[in-house]
DNA sequence: ATGCTCCGTTCAGAAAAGGAACCTACGCTC
DNA sequence: GAGCGTAGGTTCCTTTTCTGAACGGAGCAT
C-alpha cells in the first residue's frame, strides 16, 4: 500500500496552510482520536494493541491516525522486534513538544469538566 | 425544536465521563471546528455570519456546534438586537479559561507547523 | 412589494467512522 | 506439522456525520 493520505486532500489539509498557527496545529492533531493517541503516548503507551484497548477506537481509524502522526513527524515508528517484525510508536521531539498544549487541555478539563453525568434535568 | 443533542449519545458523550481530564475536555471542544470557533471568539468574532465566513464551515455544522458550545457553557448567547432578534455568541468565563490551552496549541503550531506546502519531495 | 441581511433549517449526496471478520507472520505446544 | 495464541494490521459492509446548496422567515430599506 502506498500512502493515500496525501492524495485525498480533505478539509484538514486546507488547515495546514492556514494563517493561524492554531489551525495549522489542528490540521495535525485536531481529530477526534489523534489527541488521545498522543496523550496515551505521554502515558507510556506505544503499541497498536495498547492504543486500541485504551481508546476503544476501531483498528481501521487507529491505523490511519498512527500513519498520519508518523507522516507528520509527531510519532516515530521503530521496530522493537525484528523476527516477528513488530513496531512501536514513540513521541518524537515534535510530539514531546506538544506537552504544554496537552497540559492546557488537562487543566481546563480538570477545572471545567468535573466527572458527573450532566445534572439530570 | 427541543434539543436533540443529548438524545443522540455519540462517542463524544462517552468521553465526557472519562477518567482523563484531557478526554473530558475533548468531549466538548475536541471537534474539527469547535476549537476554531472558540479561537474566533478570542479574536473578537461573535456572530453566525462571521464564523461562517471565517471558517468556511457549513451553516448546518456551525449551527450545531454553537448550540453545543452554549449548551456546555463555553459560549453565551445574547440578543444584540430585539427587533429582528439577533443573537451573538460570547465567551463565558469557562470559555475564556480556555485561553491557556489555545496558547499551547498556538505555540506548538507556530514552532512545528511553519507555513509551507509540505516540502515537495 | 421587492430586494437585502442575518440566522438559521432542510435535503440529498459524499465522506468518514464504526463493527466485526479476516489475514500474515511468527512462536509455542503437542 | 496441525492447531492455537499474539501483534499489527486490512477488508468489507453498515451507520453516522459532513458538505453543498437551496430554502425560509423576520425585519429593514427603497
Amino acid at each position: 500500500m502506498e500512502r493515500n493520505r496525501d492524495s485525498k486532500a480533505s478539509r484538514w489539509d486546507e488547515l495546514a496552510t492556514d494563517w493561524c498557527p492554531v489551525a495549522r496545529a489542528l490540521s495535525v492533531i485536531g481529530d477526534r482520536w489523534t489527541m488521545l493517541i498522543v496523550r496515551d503516548c505521554f502515558l507510556g503507551k506505544s503499541r497498536f494493541e495498547e492504543f486500541q484497548t485504551s481508546l476503544g477506537v476501531t483498528r481501521h481509524v487507529l491505523s490511519d491516525r498512527l500513519k498520519r502522526l508518523v507522516d507528520q513527524g509527531v510519532l516515530e515508528r521503530n521496530a522493537y522486534s525484528q523476527r516477528p517484525l513488530r513496531y512501536e510508536y514513540r513521541l518524537s521531539e515534535k510530539g514531546r513538544d506538544f506537552a504544554p498544549a496537552l497540559v492546557g487541555l488537562k487543566d481546563w478539563g480538570k477545572k471545567h469538566m468535573p466527572v458527573r453525568k450532566r445534572a439530570s434535568a
